[in-house]
DNA sequence: GACAATTGATACTTAATGAGTATCTTTATA
DNA sequence: TATAAAGATACTCATTAAGTATCAATTGTC
């Protein structure tokens, strides 16, 4: 099972780095030789946090990124829904109908309630606790 | 996020459905007519559960299956484990030593804290308060 | 004892999704 | 104008979830 996958990872790696050079425009080349993961993917993945306004991106010679947001006004859960969509603890499940009676199952409330949790414990979770 | 996988799912209303017929045997051919999944699949869950140990199976001519433990007497977190192993919230992310320094990454705490909080949520749910 | 209906074991196939690449376009600056 | 960056987007590869197929062993019934 997987609470965080790849690209939320290192998207919480690179805003880390990001966060400690504030003032500095950083691109994809230095992002690489620091965090040494594999340059195409952490592209997209850039692209993607300044897509959702996460960071700013400035185009051209000497472009590059840097944050939009203070890492105290940033949750886990923000960074997780970015890349991974609303959170949901159950992903299909439910949605195929495999349970007759929706309303009144009770294994899915059971299964909603421990998603309301995990969802509360993620959006109290602030960028600037984990870096 | 699949807190719950397909057969889990599945193991939980054949459970369900052997529950309420405790006394009898149940075949696959009539589980599948009342739950309307794959019989091969199905046949392949519930012999997990008899290797298991939480189903009784009898072969031969009338065989089938009947509970082996008491529905108060068995947690959410033992069929979620029967199928996808040791609950962890994040599977591969730390095997894989992504994060340099181990000890200390403050994510991985957080997210350690939060998987304990749901095994927790997990094991204190008997199936017999979903039936 | 033969047959039919069952589970046991196990290998295989298919579908979905996560992880990562490739490539062409646009922009800024020296 | 050349170069070094990001923007957009389509594609491939790897892994895992979901489901099938099949042969062997067992048991009740005629």
């Amino acid at each position: 099972m997987k609470l965080i996958t790849r690209d939320t990872d290192y998207a919480i790696k690179a805003f880390a780095y990001l966060s400690e050079n504030k003032g500095r425009i950083i691109s994809i080349t230095e992002l690489v030789e620091k965090l040494k993961e594999p340059k195409p993917f952490l592209r997209k993945i850039l692209q993607t946090l300044a897509n959702n306004k996460i960071l700013n991106s400035y185009k051209g010679k000497n472009g590059g990124f840097e944050l939009a947001v203070r890492p105290e006004n940033l949750t886990l859960l923000d960074i997780i829904e970015v890349f991974q969509g609303k959170f949901k603890i159950n992903d299909c499940l439910f949605k195929k109908d495999i349970c007759p009676n929706k309303s009144k199952c009770l294994l899915k409330s059971r299964i909603d309630s421990i998603e309301k949790q995990v969802e509360e414990e993620l959006k109290n979770t602030k960028l600037s606790s984990i870096l």
